[in-house]
Formats: structure tokens, sequence, C-alpha cells
DNA sequence: GCTGTATGCAGAT
DNA sequence: TCTGCCTACAGCG
């Protein structure tokens, strides 16, 4: 569920559904017990998104209860008197009108104001808030030997992109995955960035992430629309082995940094500039280039195959 | 029922 | 660079 779209998306719900409201908390799974306690009553105040972070304020409270959710992490609001423990709730939040549900977060805790700052400073700039400063990223970038696939998705770098939104946006502007981010040129990052922001408003807008452009839409094509659980129409993401909609050469997929990447190697062509095969890497048969840093001249051989 | 996988990240090694 | 965490769900038997 969650990249840097769903993050801000739930913090417009939460404040459409609780904020200026009494509320109640509690943790029927436990683990957010005193947390719960702490706030229990209090009107909330309103949500706030920064990357994958996610902050909700109470009034009369300087602590916030900020949230992570991890990779398989979700938070449900619903409406109505009919509310049903199911699962492990780790956070319930409640009012007269609505409740909501977390569970799976990697953190839930009542954290300090110098806390929250401290986190949002280690944050690179966030295409989805007004106050970001793309200049911060492309500092990062333009001096990094690191595969542009694996800054993509350093929240250091960038707050929010995730691994669909970084394999979707190296193909939308045709870029090699491996290549250098120091080569990257400054109007890429401009486009890149601009893109950025198009492309996750409307991921908060509709509550998925949709990349391909009109001519590629199911109707466009004829084709059916995507069905799984990200519900999204994209080009290259989870499509390995599928033709690309736009080339039909198959979409390639590695495993890069722990995460699977996916790209057509058609459309997003070897650039001269990507990450050389050092002789360390070429040499070790586990290498696998996973920081992002080197990369095997034959994934195949590391010993796992991507997939298939 | 079990296994594998997942839009993530921290901490150990 | 690897493992662990937390939950849900698809795919298998």
């Amino acid at each position: 569920m969650p990249e840097g779209h769903t993050l801000h998306r739930l913090a417009l719900d939460l404040d459409a559904a609780f904020a200026g409201r009494p509320t109640h908390s509690s943790s029927p799974q436990g683990r957010f017990a005193d947390g719960a306690a702490r706030i229990d009553g209090r009107v909330l105040a309103g949500a706030e998104a920064y990357g994958k972070q996610l902050f909700v304020a109470f009034d009369g409270l300087a602590e916030q209860v900020r949230i992570h959710l991890g990779l398989i992490g979700g938070l449900t609001i619903s409406s109505g008197t009919d509310r049903p423990v199911v699962g492990a709730v780790r956070w319930r939040l409640e009012s007269d009108e609505a409740w909501a549900d977390l569970r799976g977060a990697t953190v839930c805790t009542l954290i300090g104001p110098a806390e929250k700052e401290a986190y949002v400073a280690g944050l690179g700039p966030d295409p989805l808030r007004g106050d970001a400063d793309p200049d911060r990223a492309w500092a990062r970038i333009t001096r990094s030997r690191l595969t542009i696939a694996a800054l993509l998705m350093e929240q250091g770098v960038l707050a929010g992109v995730g691994n669909v939104y970084r394999a979707e946006l190296l193909f939308r502007h045709g870029l090699d995955p491996f290549m250098e981010g120091r080569f990257l040129r400054r109007g890429e990052w401009d486009a890149l960035w601009a893109d950025l922001v198009a492309l996750m408003h409307v991921g908060v807008e509709r509550n998925r992430i949709d990349t391909v452009r009109p001519e590629h839409e199911p109707e466009a094509m004829g084709r059916e629309p995507r069905q799984d659980d990200h519900g999204g129409e994209v080009y290259v993401y989870r499509r390995a082995h599928l033709p690309c909609w736009v080339c039909g050469t198959p979409v390639r997929t590695q495993v890069l940094a722990g995460r699977n990447l996916f790209w057509c190697p058609r459309c997003q062509p070897r650039s001269r500039r990507r990450v050389p095969v050092t002789r360390a890497a070429a040499r070790r048969p586990g290498a696998r280039g996973a920081t992002g840093r080197t990369v095997s001249s034959r994934p195949e051989a590391s010993g796992r195959p991507a997939s298939r």
C-alpha cells in the first residue's frame, strides 16, 4: 500500500473524518496502549504527511503520533456504528461518526516536537509538499556514484518515492536504471521532478498509482485493465517478462538494493554512463550490486534468478 | 492449511 | 549485505 501518496491521502482523510472532533483512542492489540491512553478523549487537531511518515496532532498535547506503515501496514477509515475488531488492531481511533484502525505498522508512537523535527530534517524533499526544494535532491544526486534507481528510493534524497514510482518514473523518461546519479543531466532532473509532482498528485486523488499515458490506457489499447491489489495502470512495475506496452519487448527484472527493479531494456537503453562492472563484482559469484554501487554483467549467475 | 510475496526500513553482521 | 519485523492475500495442496 504505502508510498508517499498513500500517506498524504490518509492525512487528508483523517482530517476530513476527525479534525476538530473529540476522539477516543485504544489499542486492542496492546502495543500502543500507553500512547492511546495519553491521547484518549482529545480533540484531533490535524494530520500531516512527510514522505512516508504520518503525524497526527491533538489539541493540548505537544507530542504527536508518528506512524510509519512499513511494507505491510495499513490504516483504514470507516463510518458507522458497527465496529468489530478484526485482526491485530494496533491503534483504534474513534469519533461519534467515524473510526480508523491501524494494523501492521512498523512505527506507531508518540514523539515530541524536537524528535519530529529531527525525523523530518533527515528526509529529502517530498514532491507532494508545497515547501519542497528539489535542488536539495539534485545536490545529492549529481555528486553520487550510486545508480539513479537506488537514489530515487533513498528517503534522505527524495521523500515518499517507493518501488513503484521509481520504476515507472525511469520508464517514462527512458532512463537506464543503472546510470550513475552523477551523470544525470540537470534538464533530466527537472523533468523527473515535475513528473513526480504530477504523478504523485494523481496518486493522492485516485488513491492508487497510475502512470500510463492516455494512449496506453486499457481502453485506448483495447486491453483488459490491470486486476490486482494495486489497481493502478503501470508500464513495468511487477510486469516481469510481459511485453512492454510501448515496444513489446519483455520487461526485465532484477533485485537491486534488496528490492525488485523492473525496466524495459529497449525503451530504457543501456547508458554509457551506467555503473561499471567492477572487477570485484565480476569475480565474486554472489555480487549482485545490491547497494546499487556495482552491478554484475550476468545477474542470472548470482545463484538466485530474478524469477521465471 | 501452508508457502511465498509485498508499494519499507532498522539493526545486526 | 543479510535478517527480522509486522499483516494480508494469492496461489497451491
